[in-house]
DNA sequence: CTGTTAGCGCTTTCAA
DNA sequence: TTGAAAGCGCTAACAG
């Protein structure tokens, strides 16, 4: 025999009183619907985890009043309050930020896609966009794409579904259209692109000066001396492997040597691509002296494959590479160092302001890279 | 003049009826409540994402209806699943999982903690896990306590608020107190360890063999003729940590080779502090011959410092790490290869198993380690 | 085969 | 200072 908790007149079985499976009462005189749970005041979480609505059962008091006492609204008794923050605290109260992102359509959630793991650019990347996202009160969701075009649109589509409040996306190798971008920007939502940006999409993007930087890494190979300097590039789609390209051709343009298209080679950005690119240029009849790779790890698959092969490192060949990743000072790389937690920073920053003011036209970042010499490009490192 | 949609009556402006600011209309007659914007069926999504009932109204269909034809419901019109089906395309429809998490009290997410993102390890765990989650149905969500014991905690509330409906968890070098996993466990949640574990709660773990790992590649040193064989350790609060100690004493054991305490280091699990350990061993009166170390990123800092000082390596010392990390092939750097991806494989089946059947006992899950011989011990390599 | 209804857990007016 | 009511977007039981 259940009774109404509020007039105390026996619950009424409405046929379709049954919610999931559990009978519900009715009261006709309250209007109100009650279950046999709600008799049930034992302050211990069973199958489903703590509610709003079991403190407030526990207190005697309205889920309101407790929703506004565990938010600290200034419009509460402060002993209430009190009682309310306890009990959460001894049942172990954690909100659910489904129901509460619903009802607030947001979710202080930023989804961050990036493309690989391998190196450690990426993981450096994600620090420092969490450093700075969780100060503004944002948790971070990684999705990584693997590389592949694919799943890259796929995790566009569940950070969607995840109502996520912004983007902070750096494309795959294989991304060549856009409409997953668009589609994020046609919804009003903010996205920031890094890294490995695209022109197609017109949102703010935080890159380093990468022409500027592949100029100077070249130049330091000529001004060391070498002449017969290959690049072993990125893949074509990649923008930012098409501005290391223009800076690395103008660099020897500066110093008036001739462009030897034959030792510009396109590599993917997988261990074996590198290593078969390596192998290109060092059968070639006329090899190059000098090797500036679009990353780290492509340079330490070249170091690698002259070890192998016998060729001493820097005598017969320098080799640079871009990013400072770890390896490249336990190899000895020379390399050009990118401000690689700077860059998460910056786009964290990016996509909060544009959260903060979605009309105002936000800039792109662009920062700034410095070459760290080491012993495979000098002899005296 | 606002009209009920159904009846054509002019809608009855009820004083409470205004939600969110926005005036809400009412029917005496069809006791159904409707807004102005009911009106308006331009398919144009507009600042909010489109919704379900957006696509209801443009169609003239319930909210069920379409919601069954997006999950293609067989009690289904075909003609009426394509229309919806069509119209979602066309609109970028995408399914708000906060809704139907919430409803279904399932968010089909699996969240995961990691100490660090330095090295490869954790990084390849997510890559196994994400694999074996992803043919499941559920995504994975990444969150890095970054060696600290507050933030692990942090994160562990947070998964909670996103109600995910499984852990796995690596647990921070500082990790003391477990109350955060006991809570866990205390509501029902499946949690899976996995790496860095610990005893004081009781569930299903996923480790390498760390005393056998250690015992043979302290064996390796010592019948490579090495006999002052000393160990860098991880942090004492680690499990494995005090698993590979013993496995190292026990093979010097086997050898009748005493234990020198003064060889057994404990060291944390950065870069500076595997640096001043080393040099703590090179400077010591009666120092090591060879050094086997807690995890490759050690080892690596101990050749380093080696060659800093001019100790040739393996003639004057040897070194053997743990992992395999990428960065040993390059070093040539001796070590304990765990399958690291098999970890977070086998992490992921183990919680999946959990969700199908949450009583059953679940087996821990011992992966075994093999050792990959490089120059740093060996001078065949 | 489709619509109605109730509710997931939370927030937010409005009324008391 | 508190409570009642409505609704965020979705699902599911039930009725037609």
């Amino acid at each position: 025999m259940i009774r109404c908790k509020k007039c105390g007149e026996v619950g009424y079985i409405k046929k379709s009183g049954k919610v999931r499976g559990r009978q519900r009462y009715y009261c006709k005189d309250c209007k109100v619907y009650f279950s046999e749970e709600q008799e049930d005041k034992s302050p211990v979480a069973h199958q489903h985890q703590v509610t709003i609505t079991d403190l407030a059962r526990h207190l005697n008091l309205s889920a309101s009043t407790v929703s506004r006492a565990l938010h600290k609204h200034p419009d509460i008794n402060l002993a209430t309050q009190k009682k309310v923050l306890d009990l959460a605290a001894r049942l172990d109260y954690q909100p659910n930020m489904l129901a509460s992102s619903l009802v607030k359509s947001k979710s202080f959630t930023i989804g961050i896609v990036v493309p690989e793991f391998i190196n450690s650019f990426f993981p450096n990347v994600i620090l420092g966009a969490e450093e700075v996202l969780a100060k503004a009160g944002y948790k971070l969701v990684i999705c990584h794409s693997n590389e592949s075009y694919e799943r890259e649109v796929e995790n566009v589509k569940l950070l969607l579904s995840s109502r996520v409040d912004g983007f902070l996306i750096s494309l795959t190798q294989e991304t060549k259209k856009y409409d997953h971008l668009k589609a994020i920007v046609a919804k009003g939502i903010p996205l920031v692109l890094y890294n490995r940006i695209c022109t197609e999409v017109d949102v703010p993007k935080v890159t380093v000066n990468d022409y500027e930087g592949a100029f100077k890494a070249t130049e330091h190979l000529i001004l060391n001396g070498y002449r017969k300097v290959a690049h072993i590039a990125g893949p074509q789609t990649l923008q930012i492997a098409q501005s290391r390209i223009t800076g690395y051709k103008d660099a020897l343009k500066k110093y008036e040597i001739p462009v030897n298209e034959d030792w510009i080679r396109h590599c993917d950005l997988s261990f074996e691509g590198a290593k078969r690119t390596a192998a290109y240029l060092f059968d070639l009849e006329n090899s190059p002296d000098a090797i500036f790779a679009m990353n780290d790890t492509i340079a330490v698959e070249v170091i690698q494959l002259a070890k192998m092969r016998g060729i001493s490192i820097p005598a017969q060949l320098a080799v640079v590479g871009f990013s400072d990743d770890i390896i490249a000072q336990f190899i000895g790389l020379t390399t050009m160092a990118q401000p690689v937690r700077e860059i998460g920073k910056a786009a964290a920053r990016l996509v909060l302001q544009r959260l903060k003011n979605r009309d105002v036209h936000i800039e792109s970042k662009i920062l700034s890279t410095s070459l760290v010499i080491r012993s495979s490009s000098s002899h005296n490192h």
